[in-house]
DNA sequence: ATTTGTTTACGAAGATATTCGTACAACAAT
DNA sequence: ATTGTTGTACGAATATCTTCGTAAACAAAT
């Protein structure tokens, strides 16, 4: 499987146009100005080298040119999760998953959605025996 | 507080003390050289420049120092899983959640962990109403 | 047609991370 | 004491990431 290593601004980047779709330079940049302060040639620049990289793909038919995300966000998640797990976490996807429920605020329903998501996953384990 | 960016070696290297507790540069070099390959020097170098940045502390009493991780598995943990959630998941730690269980191999006793620590979540949550 | 604003392309500087060679100190074995 | 082994310190080369200035293309407004 290849081997994708985004970087810390890119990853953001790929986050907004997941989010968003399609987006041009000046959209993202915007977006971008709210969290941090940097040039826009510099984020023109970060999308162009994403674009060399393979990350992102362009449309260049008008003169604005329209970004779309390159890779799929689930592989990516999957991803870097699996190496965060492996270094960070001691190899045990359960404490992670327990660090991050215990710290962030989640609703009601996605406790919920989240139950019945271990349920399947037993039901499955049982069902492989 | 403090925020903390260890890099992507660094964390492998944080990884191994955390597990094994006080090591050299030896012990972490020989675990590290089972995955990747580095000279033994490399090793040692990033060591000395964790210790710089006070990520780890060292014993320099003995001849072969003895180095600690300086910052804790949970704190690291915590912040990482909070960046990742943001950029790469949208905001939803539950999104995360779910992937790290669909795809990662979880033993019965596990998935029966997360099961309790969900009860007590929505226990505290109706409590706080 | 000239000005103004928006955009891409490009190169290069600056910052940070990674890698390793070399020198030298400590120590053990001969 | 000499030699071989193992360790630390240090500097420097290399690689990678980030930032931005400048120029040129283009379009819209005057």
């Amino acid at each position: 499987m290849k081997q994708i290593r985004p970087t810390e601004s890119e990853l953001e980047i790929l986050g907004i146009l997941w989010e968003r779709g399609p987006s041009t330079v000046r959209e993202i940049h915007d977006i971008l100005s709210q969290t941090k302060d940097a040039g826009y040639t510099t984020t023109l620049k970060l999308m162009q080298i994403m674009h060399e990289k393979d990350l992102v793909a362009r449309d260049t038919s008008s003169k604005t040119h329209v970004y779309t995300a390159a890779i799929s966000q689930q592989k990516t998640q999957q991803q870097l999760l699996d190496k965060m797990i492996d270094t960070v976490f001691g190899g045990s996807a359960s404490q992670l998953v327990m660090q991050a429920l215990g710290h962030h605020q989640s609703s009601e329903e996605e406790l919920q959605k989240i139950r019945q998501y271990l349920t399947a996953i037993e039901k499955q384990q049982k069902d492989n025996r």
